[in-house]
RNA sequence: GGCCCCAUCGUCUAGCGGCCUAGGACGUCACCCUCUCAAGGUGAAGAUCGCGGGUUCGAAUCCCGCUGGGGUCACCA
């Protein structure tokens, strides 16, 4: 796993990260590695097979081959088994087989995009980029109250960050379009279904107010009896709805679910039998508003169905109200999607679904925290689907030709930022040298510490200087912390205050102010004459003074780097020293021998 | 509360009836390397596979019950 990976995320290359005011980077191949992983059998690439159900990856040769081949046949076994019958079901074989797969991700406009919605749009990228397939983004903004200006680009940043791109949304079109909702009820493309539904006694007319219905809600909470509304209004004549709706009076329409029976519906996460609900539990929802426009239940199901989609990958918190729109479907006498529920990713505390209150997840803010999309890329991935029992480092092509929906576990996932943490480093340290300096260099922009652009001077200090940081970073965002005693002459952690000492640190374990300040006097005045100003002559000049000191290298290098860098812990002595120059190490080592005075 | 879903080390996970005295990764700890910190190396601790019943010659793997957790019950998505 130690040599290069050549091909990445091609299609996404050349949407990296043009985020609104998100520093354009170079992406050098990045040398992934990591010498403690196995040189991954399962990178094999004949074990990953091409698209489509026959060519998928059934890995593991021997006993396991067997069962595995039975899960997909089982699972696409479930596929052939939706409500509308055997020809429809061959159509979704079909779709899979000849790479005619539809997805999409329909987020809502109503805020920041978080790390879990990121995880949804991934999967559903995934999932079309391995069966060649059609990715599409839709927003869904039928909510007016909750819609927020400019959440949608903020949202489509968040997935182009990751390098998640859409062949098919609001931005670029195309044959289904438009891509936003409320645009598509402006154009009147639901009312004729609303139509449609009313006049075949699927849905009705309901003329109760907000105020009576959470009046009888709250009566029915208060007897702690469930709230099922079921309105009078689905059981009256033509005339007595006319008549109603000739006094003016507002409506809303609801789907009229059936009072008994039950209805059942396959989830490909899931498998089994799949998941039966009795419409005992059911209610008669709202499917267009008062004012007018079509609710989400309505508004998705006629644009997946305009749009062709052909498998929903959304996330579990769908799965209550799955049934009512089977029975839309029904209804509407149209082939449903195939379902597959995503896992909820917890929070940190495993306490509920990730939230802003509990955890720093907003997408479009890890780009600011310095973190790499392939990181976040490669982390999401992993959240709720694997590959096998040790691969975790891959790029996105290797995801790509592995992921599949089989391999999606139905149990939750915690939200686990050491990880991403840790990926994160293993992923900076991967980058070619002038990519880790394009990727610091907003950071240390921001924090004052270069000019922007920055100089050539400052340029020529960064090639210097980054090496020295590299391996120690786990977020770029750590860089200014690490750098700014080589471009500022003042106190560590953003302090304005002068460089100052603290005696504590200059003064080595065991020794006292007088050893601390001899010594130090006698690396100004040898360093002063030194012939060269390099790495290999500066440790040959130090350690020399090691033994005319009579002192172990541990404790004087310890005080020259706090005298040099205001700091205990920081880079190599020998590079940073070198890198500083020679006046202003002496400077600093001059001013350290002061204030020991 | 009703309905639904889920259940392997603290966390992410491997596991598809015998390859399991349960594997990997993060995190934790120790040691090595070493001018500090990282990185890297070696190793350790950490899961009676939530509990209880079955089925089976054999169960983490299949079935049932329980418990626990989560989701959902809007003219929000």
């Amino acid at each position: 796993m130690s040599q290069a990976h050549k091909t990445r995320h091609s299609d996404a290359a050349s949407a990296r990260p043009d985020v609104a005011g998100c520093p354009a980077r170079k992406w050098d191949t990045p040398r992934l590695h990591r010498s403690k992983a196995r040189p991954a059998r399962a990178m094999v690439a004949g074990r990953v097979g091409g698209p489509g159900p026959g060519g998928r990856a059934l890995r593991g040769d021997g006993p396991a081959l067997r069962g595995r081949w039975w899960q997909a046949v089982c699972r696409h076994a479930i596929l052939a088994r939706p409500p509308v019958g055997d020809q429809e079901s061959c159509n979704h074989r079909r779709g899979i087989m000849s790479g005619s797969v539809r997805v999409r991700f329909a987020p809502s406009p109503t805020g920041y995009l978080h790390i879990g919605g990121v995880r949804t749009a991934l999967f559903n990228w995934l999932f079309a980029r391995h069966h060649g397939g059609t990715f599409i983004l839709r927003i869904e903004d039928t909510d007016e109250k909750r819609s927020v200006t400019g959440a949608a680009d903020d949202l489509m940043s968040s997935l182009r960050w990751v390098g998640i791109t859409w062949d098919e949304g609001p931005d670029i079109g195309g044959p289904h379009g438009p891509y936003v909702q409320s645009e598509r009820h402006a154009a009147g493309i639901y009312r004729p279904f609303v139509e449609r539904l009313l006049a075949s006694g699927h849905a009705y007319k309901s003329f109760v107010s907000e105020d009576e219905l959470s009046q009888a809600r709250a009566q029915a909470d208060a007897e702690r009896r469930p709230f099922r509304y079921r309105g009078p209004e689905r059981d009256w004549t033509a005339e007595q709805v006319a008549a109603r709706e000739a006094t003016g009076a507002p409506y809303t329409v609801r789907l009229k679910v059936p009072l008994e029976g039950r209805t059942r519906f396959h989830d490909l996460v899931r498998g089994g039998d799949g998941i039966e609900i009795d419409h005992t539990n059911l209610y008669d929802i709202v499917l267009l508003k008062s004012s007018g426009m079509p609710v989400y239940h309505l508004a998705h199901l006629v644009d997946d169905h305009l749009m062709q989609v052909t498998h929903v990958l959304r996330s579990d918190e769908w799965v209550p109200s799955t049934p009512y729109h089977v029975l839309l479907y029904q209804a509407f006498g149209w082939r449903p999607p195939v379902f597959a529920h995503l896992p909820p990713i917890l929070r940190q505390d495993g306490r509920g679904k990730l939230s802003k209150r509990f955890d720093d997840v907003a997408a479009n803010r890890f780009w600011e925290r310095g973190y790499l999309p392939d990181a976040m890329f490669n982390y999401l991935a992993l959240q709720g689907w694997s590959y096998d029992d040790h691969t975790e480092i891959m790029t996105r092509d290797e995801v790509v030709a592995r992921f599949g929906i089989e391999r999606v576990q139905p149990s939750p996932a915690r939200w686990n930022p050491d990880k991403l943490l840790d990926m994160n480093g293993i992923y900076i340290r991967a980058l070619a040298p002038a990519a880790l300096i394009a990727a610091i260099t907003p950071f240390l922009v921001h924090a004052g510490l270069l000019e922007d652009p920055p100089t050539a001077e400052q340029q020529a200090l960064l090639l210097l200087v980054a090496p020295l940081i590299h391996e120690r970073l786990k977020e770029l965002g750590e860089a200014p912390g690490l750098l700014e005693f080589f471009m500022r002459e003042v106190a560590p952690h953003g302090s304005d205050a002068p460089l100052t000492y603290d005696p504590q640190q200059l003064i080595p374990r065991k020794l006292d102010a007088a050893t601390t300040a001899a010594a130090l006097a006698a690396v100004g005045a040898r360093l002063a004459t030194l012939d060269t100003w390099s790495v290999a002559a500066l440790e040959e000049a130090l350690r020399g003074l090691c033994a005319t000191l009579d002192l172990k290298p541990g404790p004087l290098f310890g005080m020259v780097r706090v005298a040099v860098t205001g700091r205990t812990v920081a880079p190599p002595l020998f590079e940073t020293l070198a890198a500083l120059g020679r006046e202003r190490t002496l400077s600093r080592v001059a001013a350290a021998h002061a204030a020991l005075a």
